[in-house]
DNA sequence: CTGTATCCTAGCAGATACTG
DNA sequence: CAGTATCTGCTAGGATACAG
């Protein structure tokens, strides 16, 4: 549950010393698991890799997503130390969304996910199509 | 939206030359997206990754999940065409279930992300208790 | 062993309106 | 522009019992 605690007060080099098993429902890897598996995750991330980006350009950007769920998914990835938010000075509200060193890390497995998504979303289709017009014809 | 590509034979050729954008809406590869962004598709293809698994020994292998969630998850992803669902003869019911040709190319992808959740959990952790605790002081 | 069939509920997420 | 505040429907998912 929580006990990497004790040699992570600082997260130095002692954080590769800790491994989690995912598998284990108990373990806290599942709370990461659980937080990057989120559908808008997979989407916010791979947006900000390539600069920072507003809270109106991300809602132009990510095709479907509400203001609601926006501001509580970065504000999530936030808490988790993904994400950098920052109000930038001026007259009129400006802020900032960009990706912490950590972030960047898991964007880049998550734009590998995206990429697997568009490349075989058609396969999909079809394996669905078939897999469907069998159970048609079956019942 | 539509680009060139010499992938699967087994595609027709309106297939073949299709690619998505998981940021539209609209786009079929969203829907890929959020079939293997679910929280527990996450654990059972690289459950899976090792051989062929039977129902009980998924569900003894992943922690926290239902009978009944395992068996939705499974029957959603053969109709996707990631896993194979196999009955083997006998006396008693036996049935294993394994990953296709394109489940294990997503699999791969899916144990990098699992390895981040790992890996990084501790980092995540530490981040949460450190915004957290601001937050209390700044209320 | 491998599921199916119900019932039921917490919380995710959409729509809408308002604020600084 | 960048959020917050409600109200609310939906459905993922847990518990349990039963079936092939």
């Amino acid at each position: 549950m929580a006990f990497p605690e004790s040699a992570s007060a600082s997260l130095t080099s002692a954080e590769q010393a800790y491994r989690g098993d995912v598998f284990d429902a108990a373990c806290s890897s599942r709370l990461a698991l659980e937080l990057i598996a989120g559908k808008w995750t997979l989407l916010i991330m791979p947006a900000l890799l390539p600069g920072p980006m507003r809270n109106n350009a991300l809602l132009r950007k990510i095709g479907g997503i509400s203001q609601k769920v926006l501001t509580q998914t970065l504000k999530e990835l936030e808490r988790n130390g993904l994400v950098i938010r920052e109000e930038q000075p001026g007259a009129v509200a400006h802020v900032e969304y960009r990706l912490s060193e950590l972030g960047r890390t898991l964007s880049d497995a998550l734009v590998a996910l995206d990429d697997w998504a568009e490349n075989n979303a058609a396969e999909l289709d079809a394996a669905r199509e078939r897999y469907d017009a069998r159970q048609q014809t079956h019942r």
